[in-house]
RNA sequence: GCGCCGGUAGCUCAGUGGAUAGAGCGUCGGCCUCCGGAGCCGAAGGUCGCAGGUUCGAAUCCUGUCCGGCGCGCCA
């Protein structure tokens, strides 16, 4: 339960009793409108506001106003709040009381790293699988998006509670393995490179360091040559992955390989249960599912006529193979350019008995890569791209956290490699570690002068509307990491670390630490600490260091 | 043609029915005898693509329309 929760409790408890006590009058089954709650922009209007009789306004017939006095009025006493007052046109406006606000210092300071984690109302064990590039060439910046928001939101899922198992699918299966061996193939005789083929330093580089042993076995059997090298070649550009998100700061749980679903029989026995329930049928000498009857534009093809298996054959198998494992739901973080497969996953996964609702695909809106005004193309066909190690190189990791996680995944957005790199510098991921770093910086200097935190009265003590502000922006972090883990989005979690960095900004500039005064210093060295384990908890969220010096 | 996602300040983006629409960057103007100036304060800058509709109230919901991206395969 978060602070915000309780007060949604509160509110709905005084609904209730003005109900019971038949102030408010609601006719018999009319469901009651969910409650709004929000901190409102204007200090005037208090510490958070509802909406609630507004919204309850139609239903009650009464005047919003009427109906806020009424709730106002059954408000019951709550340790933290001070006062609940009624504005127009019918706000219920909550003022927190300040010794109530400043007295959890000592709480916030006291959990540290856990603070604000384990909210989730029901703790699910939920399957994120991202990244899952295919092994025909390294990572670029195109995958970096969606391995930050993977990332950032395994770990905000994660410290609410919910037990999260990060997965990536390994494509080492069909004809893309084969192109890729024989483009090495061919850059090593020097002929031209096959239509599907791939291009790029990389395969050049594949070329030069394929091994005899390899080579040799493809000569002996030139029909499976460009399987066997592709096998080689894929094994190698794996590594180079694992490398690659090494360095991103990236980890993962399972590597799955596509290969496994079919040698253990996951696509056969998915097949199987989609035939028996009549969702299968033959045509064309193909196999087909029946996509149509949940929905879809056309039925889609397991097998295809030659007896090989689609990539949706892969991906039927694969959703049970994963629910097999015991998680509630999935989440799918795929590129945008592949929601046309949404829906027959989903409609499979609901033939086969599964809940349609745990099975989620985020898209990751489109990164458009720019140098000086210029769109840089980013297919691994035409062998011109950025790779990830470049883009790093350029304007590191922890600024590239930043941006990719603090813009929703479904905003296209520009990158320009010349901006990114010239405003790494001035980038927000530093006023943040910057805060953290001035706030240990304190501490240090509190320690020489044998100073220490101590929270005991900082109830008392700390009234001062910059320290007010600040704590009262520790007490949103709850809510804010609840927020992005209910909504599967990973932007709340900058937005809020930059907020409160402002907040200590400002307390810096109004309230001196280190005083005359030792009480009061002692209470202000709390609150600095506090702030800096919040500030250390939020860039965790991200991934992202929190330096104790800069 | 159909479908999905976008269109908000010069630029990059927040704002998932509420009060005077916000932030960063950029621009302009101020602030270093003081715990970290990678900082602080202030200013300029908006027909929320457009047009209807629903609502006490719309950037937000609905319909239409324009623009951009992506998809619409027995490829992955």
């Amino acid at each position: 339960m978060t602070l915000r929760d309780d007060l949604r409790q509160a509110i709905a408890d005084a609904r209730d009793r003005a109900i019971a006590d038949g102030v408010l009058v609601i006719p018999d089954g009319t469901t009651l409108p969910s409650i709004g709650l929000e901190r409102p922009a204007k200090p005037e209007h208090g510490d958070w506001a509802s909406n609630v009789a507004m919204q309850l306004a139609p239903v009650a017939r009464a005047a919003p106003m009427r109906i806020a006095e009424a709730i106002a009025a059954a408000f019951g006493s709550q340790p933290s709040v001070l006062a609940v007052s009624v504005a127009p046109p019918g706000f219920l406006n909550i003022r927190l009381d300040p010794s109530w606000v400043a007295g959890q210092v000592g709480a916030i300071r006291d959990a540290g790293p856990s603070y604000g984690r384990g909210t989730a109302a029901n703790p699910r064990r939920i399957n994120v699988e991202f990244v899952s590039a295919n092994p025909t060439g390294p990572l670029h910046v195109g995958n970096a998006r969606g391995a930050f928001v993977g990332d950032v939101l395994s770990r905000v899922l994660t410290a609410v509670g919910h037990e999260v198992g990060r997965e990536y699918y390994f494509n080492d299966f069909g004809t893309q393995v084969v192109n890729l061996g024989l483009s090495v193939l061919a850059r090593r005789s020097g002929t031209d490179i096959p239509e599907d083929g791939y291009r790029g330093a990389y395969v050049d580089d594949l070329a030069a360091a394929a091994p005899d042993d390899v080579l040799a076995r493809a000569d002996a059997s030139p029909d499976d040559a460009g399987r066997l090298v592709g096998a080689w070649a894929t094994e190698r550009v794996r590594a180079g992955i694992e490398d690659s998100l090494d360095r991103l700061g990236v980890r993962f749980d399972v590597w799955k390989e596509e290969s496994t679903l079919h040698d253990e029989g996951w696509v056969g026995r998915a097949v199987d249960r989609l035939r028996a329930s009549d969702h299968v049928y033959e045509a064309d000498g193909a196999t087909w599912f029946r996509s149509t009857a949940f929905g879809d534009d056309k039925d889609r093809v397991i097998f295809r006529s030659n007896g090989l298996p689609t990539y949706f054959a892969s991906d039927i198998g694969y959703v049970t193979e994963k629910l097999s494992r015991g998680f509630d739901e999935l989440i799918y973080i795929w590129g945008a350019d592949h929601h046309g497969t949404v829906a027959r996953v989903r409609n499979a996964a609901e033939a086969m008995g599964h809940d349609r609702a745990a099975v989620r695909m985020l898209l990751i809106a489109w990164v458009r890569f720019v140098r000086d005004g210029e769109e840089i193309p980013m297919s691994k066909r035409s062998g011109e791209f950025i790779t990830l190690d470049e883009v790093l190189d350029e304007v590191g990791v922890d600024a590239a956290r930043w941006f990719f996680s603090s813009r929703a995944f479904t905003t296209g957005i520009d990158f320009d490699l010349e901006l990114a790199k010239k405003q790494s510098n001035e980038n927000p991921v530093y006023y943040v570690q910057y805060a953290h770093a001035r706030a240990s910086s304190i501490l240090r200097n509190a320690a020489d002068v044998g100073l220490g935190p101590q929270a005991a009265d900082t109830g008392k003590l700390l009234d001062h509307p910059a320290e007010q502000e600040l704590v009262r922006h520790l007490l949103d972090f709850p809510d804010a990491l609840a927020i992005a883990a209910e909504r599967r989005e990973t932007h709340e979690v900058p937005r809020y670390a930059y907020e409160l960095a402002s907040a200590f900004s400002a307390f810096y500039r109004d309230c001196k630490v280190l005083t005359e005064d030792r009480p009061l210093s002692e209470a202000r060295l709390a609150l600095v600490d506090a702030t800096r384990s919040v500030l250390a908890n939020g860039l965790d969220l991200l991934g992202i260091s929190a330096p104790e010096t800069m």
